[in-house]
DNA sequence: GCAGGCCGTGATAGCTTCTCACCCAAGCTT
DNA sequence: AAGCTTGGGTGAGAAGCTATCACGGCCTGC
């Protein structure tokens, strides 16, 4: 990010390197126990060194999972952005599948991102720009698709209220479409991940599929 | 629940007030601090009590956790059961507020229902009943909205999948119109209390709004 | 009135994050 | 090439947490 030189100094790899391997390990005691129980000294025990010398590396334990969301946003963001330009042009259904790849592949990876807040807790403001660069895309997509149906009240409160777009061009439809494909989909694989559906035997997948076409058809 | 007498004794009744209180105060530290953060400790202060004390009155910190999911649940479909009670029938429009109302009430009791799930944990069996609770008066609401519009294919997977409805004499569009209630619902609710609208200078409600307009014209 | 059971306490073990003082080695500078 | 500076690692320790245990004392039911 802020090189000085080309080649960065053997203490600055090293130190890199370390911070990864950490961040590779608190990954993968995510996974298997969830954000809340994520231990520095379980990490630093697996790591061959005393706790303490993790502290070298991430000022605390927030701090560490503050990188953590910051590379799960970045993650995401760069599937978004892979399955966007895979195509010809901008495609929605591409995104939504991209989407749902990236949740299942991990889902307490999606929950450290989308999941319950702790209350305390400020987003640093570089997370913003991340989802800024996801809603571009969302944006792109729906604005590429054809308009259809009446605009609906909220599509008119939308037109007086858009500076989140970012001077984005799309026409208020597209606005409101991007907004429900974030809500619709994000409430299914929500529900999903947490396993509220476990117990129903319909399919998930069908369901997002269906929640897919009806966001398409408009 | 389970009264073997008219009046129990003062004992039971001591027991019982105590339990409330450990859970009133859980509760309120629950809101500020998240669930995360919920310290027997620091509610055995408040009691001016010593911390082992609260052992008497709950197994432990996840026996007291489970007891407030389970009375979360129960006060959402209390909520959920006097919306659909008031009118003359069954009213999605009324479930919908009233569900809005009970998660903006206390975000962080909504969040302990539907929000991150711990890996290890298991709900109780009593709240999967709850959940067939509501979801009953989520059919009953759908069911009697008029049929509107052809049928989808996940329609006809829900005609093949409907074991969860528990024999409901819904039709598959009003069982994929509950489904859809929920997970659209939910999607927006959790997205706008864990703040990820703040910063967008739309209105949630209005939107809240839309999709229940949505949802109702089909 | 009395005995039994329940409630609360202090002590203790084991875990956690996080701070501090110290040591040592790697690397930059002269 | 030698020395000094910088930064990594360790052990000890404070403060907090959950949870268990043995021990007293009050309340309750008989």
């Amino acid at each position: 990010m802020a090189e000085t030189h080309a080649t960065t100094t053997p203490r600055e790899r090293y130190r890199a390197q370390v911070r990864a391997e950490i961040k590779e390990r608190a990954w993968e005691q995510i996974a298997t126990t969830g954000a809340s129980a994520l231990s520095l000294n379980a990490i630093a025990k697996q790591m061959g060194m005393s706790g303490p010398a993790l502290y070298r590396y991430f000022a605390s334990r927030d701090d560490l999972i503050t990188a953590l969301i910051r590379d799960a946003y970045r993650s995401l963001a760069d599937a978004c952005r892979l399955a966007a330009e895979a195509g010809p042009g901008p495609d929605l259904a591409a995104l939504a599948h991209a989407l749902r790849g990236w949740a299942l592949a991990d889902p307490q990876r999606y929950f450290l991102v989308y999941g319950t807040p702790v209350p305390g807790y400020h987003a640093p403001e570089d997370t913003t720009a991340i989802t800024h660069e996801i809603m571009t895309l969302m944006l792109d997509a729906c604005a590429a698709l054809p308009p259809s149906g009446p605009a609906s009240p909220f599509d008119a409160h939308l037109a007086d209220h858009r500076a989140w777009t970012g001077d984005h061009p799309a026409p208020p439809a597209a606005l409101h479409r991007a907004l429900s494909f974030w809500t619709r989909l994000h409430g299914l694989l929500s529900l999903e991940l947490a396993g509220h559906f476990t117990g129903m035997d319909f399919d998930p997948a069908e369901m997002y599929a269906a929640e897919l076409d009806a966001l398409l058809a408009g």
